[in-house]
DNA sequence: TATATTATATAGATAATCTATATATGGAGG
DNA sequence: CCTCCATATATAGATTATCTATATAATATA
């Protein structure tokens, strides 16, 4: 299932880049926003986010710059490259691939043709 | 994301199971019907479904018995049991809240509202 | 005899995500 | 004042789904 291991268990990748295509977001804002914009369906864990956001940024698909709050810990904001916007593509199209396959399957079951 | 681990990582447990709703079938012809159904989108392993379909089997989630093909190895059938059949309804309601909070934060980027 | 197709199986590798933990700041409650 | 909670980032180690590679065996075909 090679669809399955770049996609779809790497959909978190997608959700994150697509997230910053709205503008650059720091860490935090980004677990929270996923929850609010999946209807709380989605409970992104800090310890998945940061290592992956390592990982993008390795990959050139965002660049990360510090900056002050009002109060707290300095912000770490990651905004996204001109890679990480073809990447960002490819990957809504093959989400778009494979949630339509998972869906004919599902539908195709009681086939009375 | 406890809902990726079981599910979305995890669906290709519930095309196999939905295979079987359609009636027994065999290992090696669950990949070729697969293939078939998603319109060549799904390539799955041999040696990713036979160590899940024992999975499933020691779950209890389905059944197997051997029997005589015309020529060739004896063929081992798969066939769903009642537990099976819940694990398949609550595994396609999981899918379809997962596939629509993605699809939820995949449009919800360019909002005008 | 060699090779391809059908058919099942296991071992070991890879990688996405999780849990647990650590750090630091500031506000609120006792 | 001290403790707890929310904000904010980070890393180490575990889990697990899937992959690759390999082994087996029967049959058809070249």
């Amino acid at each position: 299932m090679e669809l399955d291991r770049s996609l779809v268990s790497g959909s978190m990748a997608l959700l994150v880049l697509k997230l910053l295509e709205d503008g650059d977001k720091y860490g935090y804002e980004m677990i929270e926003e996923l929850k609010r914009r999946s209807d709380d369906t989605f409970h992104l864990k800090a310890g998945t986010l940061y290592p992956l956001l390592h990982g993008l940024e390795e990959k050139g698909l965002v660049t990360a710059y510090e900056q002050e709050a009002a109060a707290g810990k300095p912000r770490r904001y990651y905004r996204l490259t001109k890679s990480g916007k073809d990447a960002l593509r490819q990957k809504e199209e093959a989400w778009n691939a494979y949630a339509g396959a998972v869906m004919h399957v599902l539908k195709g079951g009681a086939c009375f043709g």
